[in-house]
DNA sequence: GTCTATATTTCGATAGAC
DNA sequence: GTCTATCGAAATATAGAC
């Protein structure tokens, strides 16, 4: 199924398209270079503009990284919430699970998320609030699905909720990381998905116990 | 047992003085604002010298955040060999535990090392080079206690090394991120220990089978 | 060893023409 | 919507006096 392109005057097309060009090249450098590391000028190069015309769209450099992390955040909401309602239990760490696989084929968009977010840890920094609220959301679903995985017996109802859920987010942060620096050495969803195993093995209620 | 202070000429002493106190001066600035953030101005005027009073000692900025890696290097380094020989099977991990511990009295160590590792995954980066040989070492001596904990009999043999030693580092690594961004609610040294005794709990080869 | 002065870039942002 | 021109601030680094 196709639609006829409907009208847009020649200013309405290159705006749109300008716009986009831009958000992808600061995706690229900000990935590469980090947000401080990173001169709109080498932005408005990569996209074929000048470092005004850049600017005529995202009015500060700090505009510029909102659009970016709008952007990201649009990516990775709209695959974790593909399959309708948000996974419990267990299968909340099989959503994440796939969220790394699918990562570990997307070295840019893994590169701007470790650099943005180490820069951000700064209170004064332009993406500390998305850093927070980043934070928080990913807690708080990840939380709310040990939860309910307690209460319907899939998980063991003493286990530690607070450890189960950060310790999980620290290994997703931290094999980033490690995966950034040695791409070829280092598979983030076979080492994630051993932790996960490992986190079923010992919490589970169901399960038989694990083989020894 | 105390020596007699050797004769030192005046400038001998306030040279020797000024270089420690930029380093300091240094390690703060880049735990709160990163390597590119932070200008040797800055760095100068915290010292109480002027710019040029601070490159006199460091030719270049990049040569004084070499300066600072070595200082932080060897406050680890002597901390983790403090015991003699280094610990091996799953006393490895508990001697991790414990820098973990000292690690979270001081935010400003964390800072700085979560903040240039992720700078210098760039490979132009002045500290990239020894953010790659920083992550060898852990991954070498951590590799090498799992397996001696193996041929032991305390570690079981079919124990994932590899899976078991990266997934650690990545908890250590996520872990120092969360808690930089949210220091009152987060405390690495418990969420570390729960990592560690879910691996024990799997791993262990002698110990009883967990409590279900 | 430390300073003042300065050279040289580069940065983010604005003004105004087209 | 895009450009040229430019401003003012801040960056790293060097030269040379004391």
């Amino acid at each position: 199924m196709s639609f006829p392109p409907r009208y847009r005057s020649r200013a309405d097309v290159s705006g749109a398209e300008s716009r986009a060009k831009a958000v992808q090249a600061a995706i690229e450098l900000f990935a590469a270079s980090g947000y401080k590391g990173t001169s709109i000028a080498r932005v408005a190069e990569r996209t074929g503009l000048s470092q005004s015309g850049l600017l005529h769209h995202f009015p500060s450099k700090a505009a510029l990284l909102s659009a970016v992390l709008e952007a990201r955040d649009a990516e990775d909401g709209e695959f974790l919430s593909a399959g309708g309602d948000a996974p419990m239990g267990w299968a909340a760490f099989d959503s994440l699970a796939a969220l790394v696989a699918r990562n570990s084929t997307r070295p840019q968009l893994v590169g701007l998320y470790v650099r943005v977010s180490a820069e951000a840890v700064e209170p004064g920094h332009p993406a500390h609030e998305w850093l927070r609220s980043h934070y928080a959301n990913v807690e708080a679903w990840l939380t709310d699905a040990v939860r309910v995985g307690q209460e319907q017996g899939e998980i063991r109802s003493d286990a530690p909720v607070d450890a189960l859920v950060r310790t999980t987010i620290a290994v997703l942060d931290g094999l980033q990381q490690q995966w950034l620096l040695n791409p070829g050495g280092v598979s983030m969803p076979k080492l994630f998905n051993a932790h996960v195993q490992g986190l079923r093995a010992q919490w589970s209620s169901a399960a038989e116990p694990p083989p020894r």
